[in-house]
DNA sequence: TCCGTAACTTGACAGTGTAAAGTTGATGGG
DNA sequence: CCCATCAACTTTACACTGTCAAGTTACGGA
């Protein structure tokens, strides 16, 4: 029963995602070889064949896991925020940005990856669809609350989203001059950055 | 005089940048290689060490250019829309999607690549604060002209930055649902991102 | 003219992704 | 219960990568 003893591993596939979460963490972006999390895994260097048919398939892998895990965030901040729709947006945003502050390395794998991924990676795809489904509601029950102005809802969720995700990945790339950060904390940059536009 | 057909190569530096543009726009990020930039510049596959301590300071160089490039063109936009506040905030934002699409592996790496470039690249520090300050100036032109809510220039251009540089980039990595690009062309989405928030 | 030195070449090495072939061990049919 | 099958894994191999060290070339100044 316990896959950690037997020899044929058992669940090697998501140990190798967590294998590579870890080395993402670690030692970033760069550092992210197929050998390592083999050997993080305690497997052999090809035994990730069995289960990835690349390596760009295990990545994709750890960015439907990250899509996941944001999903599960944001369903949290939903349900903390609901009936406040000012607070939603913005606490809404402020996960998204923890997220990217917090796994800096894996956000950027998730978003600079795999290319032709509408071909090969159904499950990122469905991933991909669910988010966007969700924040489209988020921006639903904001326009309906008066905190977001009318209009079609999908593409005022492109353009919420088009500013949190900017503003993660600008501050990520350092891209962000310190003057600004100064001024204050990163949440309060973030919800002027929200409100403006 | 024809650096040519000098043997010391005379400009391999820039060479080498041109051939990496080159390479980045016919095979992409993933085929960016010390060696085929070498090759393709005619030289054997050490000679970069010369002029560049690794392959981190290739890319910081081919970045570096792609910045000057921006410049240039958000400058002609910006000689073009003086007097023109509203336009000129569009054209700018258009000018810089323009450029994610027309160069997209180029777009990349220019905000995925160096990390501590604080330390080690002060040319490619400087021009992105170059960068931003154009940005600062394009901004406080559209506050004076009413376009955008007055308030810190600085914090207003990280807010309009973000917004068109995370759509830019969600349009880059497949993110925007086909769905809302199907509504219109590109330009009139970003128009619509750019005055929503 | 010659010589120092920067620009380049050659050769080497460890690490990478990936394919092919061999090995192991769980599993289901007789 | 035994054995054949087959997926999961290992081993071996190869081309390619970044980088270093040692050698070679030829430009510019003394």
């Amino acid at each position: 029963m316990d896959p950690k003893n037997s020899y044929h591993h058992g669940d090697l596939k998501n140990a190798l995602i967590k294998a590579g979460v870890e080395i993402l963490a670690r030692e970033g972006v760069g550092g992210l070889s197929l050998r390592k999390v083999a050997k993080q895994a305690g497997v052999s260097h090809a035994a990730p064949y069995a289960h990835f048919a690349d390596k760009q398939a295990l990545i994709a892998a750890i960015s439907t896991e990250g899509f996941k895990q944001l999903h599960v965030q944001i369903e949290a901040a939903r349900a903390a925020y609901t009936g406040d729709p000012r607070s939603l947006l913005v606490e809404t945003a402020w996960t998204y940005l923890q997220f990217a502050l917090h796994e800096p390395d894996r956000f950027k794998l998730m978003f600079s990856s795999v290319l032709e991924k509408e071909k090969d990676y159904p499950d990122f795809v469905e991933i991909s669809q669910r988010n966007f489904r969700q924040l489209v509601e988020v921006v639903e029950t904001c326009q309906q609350g008066g905190v977001l102005k009318a209009g079609p809802p999908d593409l005022a969720a492109i353009s919420v989203w088009s500013t949190v995700h900017g503003f993660s990945s600008l501050l990520l790339e350092g891209q962000i001059p310190h003057t600004a950060l100064e001024k204050g904390n990163i949440k309060d940059l973030l919800v002027f950055v929200l409100q403006n536009g």
